[in-house]
RNA sequence: GGGCAAUUGGCGCAGUUGGUUAGCGCGUUUCCUUGACAUGGAAAAGGUCGCUGGUUCGAAUCCAGUAUUGCCCACCA
């Protein structure tokens, strides 16, 4: 009964928009996305929520609200979901925590960008309209962030939606602030920071990068006071930054360096500024480097600045913020840094004391986020002694408590700890949360939760005077190493955070494992410890305070050129563009598809036909599966099967609610009988077991690629076409079919949704629940059904190959011989034999003994390895024809030559035999009689076409 | 200066405990509109696995060295 396809609800391609609107919101509709306290939802509608359901827990890496997500952005988005999505079909109660980060200085100089393209400063709007303009900003670009993880089909609880400023995640900003100040581990200190120009701020160390730049090395002549006259003497410093010298207060040798050991006391007069500056000794000079001599400028260099305070120099600080040379800095006050050093040395050289300027090559610090180079500085900060923070939070990543996958970011990580320094979190920004520090006008410092603390206090240590809020605002930072239980409500010990924290995974990029990772290990094991759970028991050990256990780094998605995606370069796809042409499920497949653990990718918007080809190969092969199903059980009265199949049909068939009962974990309870199915059922179950051991060793990649593998290959290749033979196959290619959508929803939700409703008439996700999620029954798992029918498809291979090499159409049908030597095989084949029929497409088939010999003039072969040969009769072979089967035939035959020498040295080799395993060397000896046989007939045929 | 990766057919990559006929996708070539899919099917060509040694009966896989590339960290003026 001829079937037209166009009969299936389906259309002929996948569409993904309307599908992916629809979906997504049925979901919300539903609550699907809701994750919730044991108490609170014995009302799940499917009813088939357990009450102590594990949770799982992922908290979201807050993306910046400076802009709209990235490729980036998509494949960790994607990651989480699919595991949250993954968790969920496994019965836990999965719950994403979505959120936004204010990202100070990003944002702030962001919208200064735009003010000054309006010719506005922060400063002409002042302190409260400028916030209220960041405030606007943040609610347009919030917006459009979260609009794109719907996009992307993220599951996460919208109802939790946090951002970093949040009222309630202010105080929790702040009770950090007040607690690390109290236990003495945050300080306000005069120290060199990181000064960046361009923002006008102190920057920690993880936001400078360090690049190798081609710069000078100037060397000056300082002269020594006392040896004037005649033949002034003269000492020569090395310096990359000549500006400096104008706050230089000493210069530095070796104390055991003999060329300067008599210096030592004497003074210099330092040029341009006509300061005396004594010679001092100090171990931190290296001799051998430059003149042996260092200047000493204790308020722009760090090194100086330690060295000064060894020696108890003062610290001259000869520019303002905008790196512009201050008073301090003489006649040169007003000039900007270069210019001031191109003055400076021009200067140096008309009194003839620059000795001479070379090229150097050396590292250079720039602003992580502005690019712009940095510039050391003596600056009056807040910072926080990490060093007490870092040594658990080591701990528990080399304990392996905290595992990182993979696993070689551990060394950096280590590495980080252990040489732990300070933290500056000031920032002199007006965009971000407010220091919760007042000044008095004595110079005293009260931090406090709000003024009122602050200024109890004040009182209690005798100054009723006026106070005034530190201007500054915290590090970004700051605030998102609260990320993983801020947002359960702490430091209120909420009945959420009780449930959900520790969270399980955290997914996110190595770019960020200083930043970010490392200092939510310290903040969550500070703050949570001590806390009552669940049960009433302390938060004592360290499983029960780390802020999650598994971290899973992707990769970095670089361009084609191998550069980082960044908005600067303008280099990434938009997301949302990539969906409206590929397809949701198309792009979230590609990036897990081409993201391989811990390598960087090369993304081209290309790529994503990968994702869309397979969708679109698994639309068809499930209209195809549907309209096979209906065509058969409309014809099945009359259909002729073997009696024991019809039997099993009319019993267990394909009534949907028996249908239930047999896919309730696995694929299907319906016994196998033929070799096909007994494969396809191996296949599957094999599959299901590998997605889930890569999906549990966090290895997403590698269950993408054996889903697509199976899918493509094992199902429609070659079991759909079997469908075509063996109708009474139809019924186990639905419930695999099935099984490949639970498999795959958590990967690709829209397309999965969609086909499974076109197949069962309901909605996937009103299974969700205990075990919806595939399970392997590995028991089915069989081998030797899977040699069985491999060699099957070799031997249909086989004539395809010989198909082609005598050009014969696939349409053309064939008389074929297959000859086998082992009567296991023939047997085999035998029982395969309707299928090689159709798929080899004869008009006669012979399935035989070895013996009978055909002639290579009638016959073109094709060898089955050693275990027999396949013929296809010819029609004539002409002289032409004869030539190029003689070099195919040569060409084979002298590749089974090498192999046969290489096993036969192997097995003529003393050593070998006596040292190799068993089973190594019965492989190696079928293989030779293998080869042997294979020469033998290749040698044969050949001398025939001669 | 220290550390970590990578190096496999034209391109992009797999290859988990050493024994496979070294795989996959794209691209290329040939054939095919055979009752789902041309966003498809069948087949083919193409690699001495960066280099040099070593361990081993046996190395793409383990060890040492080396080259190239990339990344991270680092206060040598």
């Amino acid at each position: 009964m001829p079937t037209n396809a166009d009969t299936t609800p389906l259309a002929k391609a996948y569409a993904p928009k309307d599908v992916e609107k629809k979906w997504y919101a049925e979901w919300e509709a539903d609550g699907l996305f809701y994750a919730d306290r044991a108490e609170n939802k014995p009302q799940d509608p499917t009813g088939r929520r357990a009450i102590d359901k594990k949770p799982f827990v992922v908290v979201i890496p807050p993306p910046n609200v400076t802009g709209i997500l990235h490729v980036g952005h998509a494949l960790n988005n994607t990651i989480q979901d699919t595991y949250i999505r993954y968790h969920r079909m496994l019965g836990h109660e999965s719950l994403w925590m979505p959120g936004t980060d204010h990202a100070g200085i990003a944002t702030q100089s962001k919208i200064e960008k735009v003010m000054r393209e309006e010719g506005l400063t922060r400063h002409d709007l002042g302190r409260e309209k400028f916030i209220e303009r960041v405030w606007g900003w943040k609610s347009k670009y919030g917006d459009i962030i979260v609009d794109q993880l719907r996009a992307l089909g993220c599951s996460a609880d919208w109802r939790r939606l946090r951002f970093t400023m949040d009222d309630k995640y202010y105080s929790s900003v702040i009770e950090c602030f007040v607690r690390l100040h109290e236990k003495g581990l945050i300080y306000r200190g005069k120290r060199i920071i990181n000064w960046s120009p361009l923002a006008q701020s102190a920057l920690s160390d993880e936001e400078v990068i360090h690049k190798v730049t081609e710069g000078k090395l100037y060397f000056f002549k300082y002269p020594i006071i006392g040896t004037k006259g005649a033949e002034p003497e003269y000492l020569t410093i090395a310096t990359t930054r000549p500006e400096t010298m104008l706050g230089d207060v000493a210069v530095a040798v070796n104390p055991n360096d003999e060329r300067s050991q008599h210096l030592v006391g004497k003074f210099l007069m330092l040029p341009l500024m006509d300061r005396e500056i004594p010679i001092i000794a100090d171990d931190y000079v290296d001799p051998a480097f430059g003149t042996g001599c260092v200047k000493i400028t204790p308020a722009h260099d760090p090194n100086d600045f330690e060295i000064g305070l060894r020696h108890n120099l003062p610290q001259i600080n000869v520019m303002d913020n905008h790196a512009v040379i201050n008073e301090l800095g003489g006649r040169f006050a007003g000039l900007e840094r270069f210019a001031a050093r191109k003055k400076v040395v021009e200067e140096l050289q008309l009194l003839g004391l620059v000795e001479k300027i070379e090229n150097y090559t050396h590292s250079v610090g720039y602003s992580e986020r502005g690019g712009e180079m940095m510039e050391p500085f003596l600056s009056d900060q807040w910072f926080v002694n990490m060093k007490p923070l870092a040594e658990p939070a080591l701990r528990v990543v080399e304990n392996g408590l905290i595992q990182f996958h993979p696993e070689k970011w551990v060394n950096t990580y280590r590495n980080w700890m252990t040489n732990i320094r300070d933290w500056c979190i000031s920032r002199q920004i007006w965009w971000g949360h407010r220091i919760p520090a007042w000044y008095a006008e004595d110079g005293n410092i009260f931090v406090g939760r709000n003024e009122e603390e602050a200024r109890a206090k004040a009182t209690a240590a005798g100054y009723t005077g006026k106070l005034n809020q530190d201007e500054d605002v915290l590090d970004t930072w700051f605030s998102s190493w609260l990320w993983p239980f801020a947002t359960f409500g702490w430091p209120e010990n909420t009945l959420d955070l009780q449930e959900f924290y520790p969270t399980s995974l955290l997914s996110t990029g190595p770019d960020i494992i200083f930043f970010w990772v490392a200092r939510m290990i310290m903040a969550g094991m500070e703050f949570t410890k001590g806390l009552p759970m669940k049960d009433g028991t302390l938060r004592e050990k360290d499983e029960d305070i780390v802020p999650f256990r598994d971290v899973y780094f992707h990769n970095i998605i670089r361009d084609q050129q191998g550069r980082k995606m960044s908005k600067s370069l303008g280099n990434s796809p938009d997301p949302f563009d990539l969906i409206d042409k590929y397809g949701t499920d198309a792009v979230r497949f590609t990036l897990l598809y081409l993201a391989p653990l811990g390598q960087d990718v090369r993304f081209g918007e290309e790529s994503c036909e990968i994702g869309r080809n397979f969708a679109n190969k698994l639309w068809n092969a499930t209209r195809f599966v549907i309209m096979k199903r209906d065509e058969f059980q409309s014809v099945l009265p009359t259909v002729q099967f073997e009696s024991e199949d019809t039997e099993l049909l009319n019993s267990q068939a394909v009534q949907s609610d028996e249908r239930k009962q047999t896919i309730a974990s696995g694929f299907t309870m319906r016994p196998v009988t033929t070799l096909a199915d007994k494969w396809m059922l191996s296949r599957a179950n094999r599959a299901a077991r590998d997605v889930r051991k890569a999906f549990d060793a966090y290895e997403i990649n590698e269950v993408t690629k054996v889903l697509y593998d199976f899918i493509w290959k094992d199902y429609c290749d070659w079991y759909l076409e079997i469908v075509k033979i063996q109708p009474a196959s139809t019924p186990l290619a639905v419930e695999i079919l099935e099984g490949i959508m639970r498999m795959l929803h958590p990967i690709m939700p829209f397309l999965t949704e969609e086909l499974w409703h076109a197949l069962t008439g309901e909605k996937i996700n009103v299974l969700i629940g205990q075990d919806d999620y595939i399970t392997a029954d590995t028991y089915k798992i069989d081998d030797e059904a899977e040699a069985e029918f491999g060699f099957v498809q070799r031997t249909v291979e086989a004539v395809r190959l010989l198909r082609s090499t005598v050009n014969y159409a696939p349409s053309k049908a064939i008389d074929l011989v297959i000859q086998l030597k082992q009567p296991s095989d023939l047997a085999s084949l035998e029982s395969a034999r309707t299928i090689i029929e159709r798929l080899a497409r004869t008009s006669s088939l012979t399935i035989e003994q070895t013996g009978t010999e055909y002639s290579s003039m009638e016959y073109a072969s094709e060898l089955l390895g050693g275990r027999g040969q396949v013929f296809v009769k010819l029609e004539a072979r002409s002289e032409d024809d004869r030539v190029k089967e003689r070099t195919r035939l040569e060409n084979a035959l002298e590749r089974i030559v090498q192999q046969l020498n290489a096993v036969t040295a192997k097995l003529d080799n003393e050593s070998f035999v006596s040292k190799a395993p068993p089973a190594v060397i019965v492989k190696e000896r079928e293989k030779q009689t293998n080869y042997t046989v294979q020469l033998e007939k290749l040698t044969a045929s050949l001398q025939e076409l001669r």
